[in-house]
Formats: C-alpha cells, structure tokens, sequence
DNA sequence: TCCGAAATCGAGGCATGCCTCATCTTCGTC
DNA sequence: GACGAAGATGAGGCATGCCTCGATTTCGGA
C-alpha cells in the first residue's frame, strides 16, 4: 500500500505531490476501465513518466490497493452499520444495497467485489472483516424469520457476482437499473417466497476457488 | 458463416477436411477460453498454419459465427419449445433453465448470449428470433398470473447478464452450482413474491446499448 | 550556494497477438 | 502424369502493453 520499504525516509514534496497525481489518475482510469486498465494512460493522465509509476507503485496491486482503500472502507463500514440495523432484514438490504452501489460505476471495485487477486493483501483482510460481517447480518436476519432458512452466507457470493455483470452492463445506461434487479432478488430471498432449492450451496473454499478463477481469467 | 465469396465453387477434399479441423478446434478453445481466446491457439489445435485460419475465416466473427451455429438453434428450439408448455410457468422456467444450461460450460457462448456484436449477422437473427419468442413466453406466464405482472420481457436480459457472471465463476467448480441461483431468481419472479419495484424496466434500446457495450469491452 | 541523494524520465527490450503475402504444395481434371 | 488453380505455409511487419535501467533533473540540508 505505501511502497513497501521498511522506511522512516518521508517523501520529497515533488514525490509527493506526485504519488498523490497518480492515484488520482488511477482512481478515474480503474473505475472506467477496470483493473486491467493499462498503466501507461494512467501515468499519462498523471501528466508523468511510466516509470515514475513504477517507482512509486512497483506492481498493479501496490497501486490498485492504494486506489482501493477508502471504497474498502466505505464497504466495511457498510456491513458494521448493517450487523446492528433492526429489523435484520433491513440491515441484509442495507448491506447489499450498499455493495451494489460501490460497485456500480466503479468498474474497479466491482472486479475487487467478485474477484480475488492473490498477494494483494491489504484487500483480502478487508474482504475477510466484510464476509465474516455478511455472515452474521444472514444469520441474523435468519433467526428473526425474514430470510428464508435454505441459504448460506455463501450465497451471498451469488448475488455478488450477478451484481457485477449486471452493474457492467447497465452503469452508463441507466445508473440505477441496478437497483430494479437487486430488488427482484430481494423479492427471491424472503422466507415468504421459498421453494425448495434444487442443489446445495457451494462451500467457502468452492466460492474462493471462483473468485480465484475470475481474477485470473480477468488480469490474464 | 461460409467464406464469403459469391461462389458457387465447392471446396476441395483437402479445404473441406481442414474447415472441419478448424470449427472442432475453434468449439473447444472458444468453449474454454472464450471469444476472445488468441486464434493462433486454434490453429494450431487444428494443426494448421495461421493463415489457413484467416483462408476459411477471414474475420473472427466469422468462425463464431461458424462455432455458434448449432447452439444457436439448440436456443431457439428452446424458445419454441417453452412458448407451448403449460403452465406457461414451467414454459418460462424450462426457457430459462435451458438458456442457462447453454451458457454453463461454454464461454463463448456465454458472451454470445449476453452481448452483441455489430456484423456478427447470422447470430444477431438467431438472437432477434429467441428475443421475441422470450417475449411472448414472458406474456403467456403473466397472463395466466404466474410470473409476476410488474416486469417486461427487458427485465429477462437482467437473468441472463446475471446468470453470465454466475456461470463463469463456477463452471469449473460446481457444473450445476448455477441451478441453485436460478432458483432462487425464479422465487423472486412468482407473483405471490412481488413487492413493488424501485425503478423502471429498461426500454429494448437500452438493453441493445448495454449489450453493444459489454461487447466492446470484452473484444476490446 | 553547493552537493549528494532522491526522484524523474523515456527509449528500448520483451512478449503477445493480429493479419498479410510471397512462396511452396496439393488436388483434381484433362 | 502434367498442369493450372486452389490451398497451405509461416516468417515478418504492426500494434499494444509490460517493465527496466542508465542518463538527467530536482530537492533540500549543510
């Protein structure tokens, strides 16, 4: 997240006010373009040199786990509000409506949401306080009787990773479209609206497997 | 689809041989990889030089276009086949079940089903013709009061952009992991589970704009 | 003001993948 | 079985994007 040097040297001013340049490039560039966004146009935008970049922010991750702090934040505190909101069943909206909304319009984040990236580890202890988080806000909502009983945390990954087609595909055509599918699938999850489910949930480690596949397939 | 020419010329036992090399190396790897897997990969799957490729088809939607053809009518006798059934509840879950089951195992197909490409034509009429098929198996379920009377058929274009991600995330995990999400999107879709919608559906022109555009970005 | 360390620069080497075309091979007809 | 047309070949030119590293500039402390 910082350049990786065990470092007490603070930065030059210039360097600075640098460092700073580009990950405001890299915010606007990731989020239209996706993770995969070449480096080059970001340094560009930066009105720098590639290899500024590069000394500042030695692989993608470095730089796209910079960019991703505060929406890693945004997320986590999300499903802190949510665990506590009651009835459960608002806290459950709340939480995904949340996820969904960081994830729209921001082509980067919504990859970070339905993927994962080995070695880019500031991200992956975010993720882990947010699942560990959406587990209670299920259970929660569960034990109150609102959320049908025959889904897992897990299924959450489900909805996610829907979300982020969905979200990709509609952004810049109608930048709440999301909100209409998110709302169908609400629809799906009530107790109310149960019919038995035709196959067992995946297991944690099938569901990090996928998202292990995904960001694979996405940074190849 | 065919190579183009005017001609009325068959082509030679040689042509034809290595034509079929191609389609069958082109379907596994598209299949695998999806669309925008590297040519030079399939030809050399087929054993054939990368410029017998571009001989037989000289764009890559050309091949697609090739690969895809079988598929394509297995999606429309779907179609066909659903807008009989009755109830026409279990016409739309069949419809959707079997459009699904295309897409799961299949990347190319995948994003053929999920979005569009300009002058791909012979799958654009494919698409055309299971698109208004899907509309009329849409009305028949809300007619007979089954499927909930609030969406449109444009809402069907959400399940499949949904149903993508799901599918690629866990094809190779848990082949029929996807059952269960359809599932739950099903329940969300019965009229005893409506509750009211937060935003408007997509009008047809905007879901053909966010088709256009997952494609650019997936072709880029 | 001067100097060394820190920071910047960007050309260039590498890898991938697209697509072309001059040359060689094979087919099938007479 | 010979010949012309159809087909196959693959090196090579082009474009993109990654990443490095020696040369150059800038900062800021003494």
């Amino acid at each position: 997240m910082t350049t990786r040097k065990p470092s007490i040297a603070p930065l030059r001013k210039d360097a600075q006010r640098n460092r700073a340049a580009l990950l405001d490039a890299a915010r606007t560039v990731f989020a239209e373009e996706g993770l995969d966004a070449p480096l080059e146009g970001i340094a560009r935008r930066a009105g720098l040199a590639i290899g500024t970049l590069y000394r500042h922010f030695p692989t993608r991750m470095d730089l796209v786990g910079a960019v991703m702090a505060e929406k890693k934040r945004a997320w986590i505190k999300a499903a802190e509000a949510a665990v506590v909101i009651e009835p459960a069943w608002d806290g459950l909206t709340f939480f995904l409506e949340r996820v969904c909304e960081l994830q729209a319009g921001d082509l980067a984040f919504n990859d970070i949401a339905s993927m994962r990236f080995p070695y880019a580890a500031g991200i992956e202890a975010a993720r882990k306080r947010a699942y560990d988080l959406g587990r209670r806000i299920v259970e929660r909502a569960q034990a109150e009787g609102s959320l049908r009983p025959d889904i897992t945390a897990e299924d959450v990954a489900f909805i996610v990773w829907a979300h982020s087609r969905v979200s990709e595909a509609t952004y810049a055509i109608d930048p709440h479209a999301w909100r209409r599918y998110l709302a169908l699938t609400l629809d799906g999850l009530r107790a109310t609206a149960a019919h038995p489910l035709p196959v067992p949930p995946l297991r944690p480690r099938q569901v990090l497997r996928a998202q292990l596949r995904l960001g694979r397939r996405r940074l190849r």
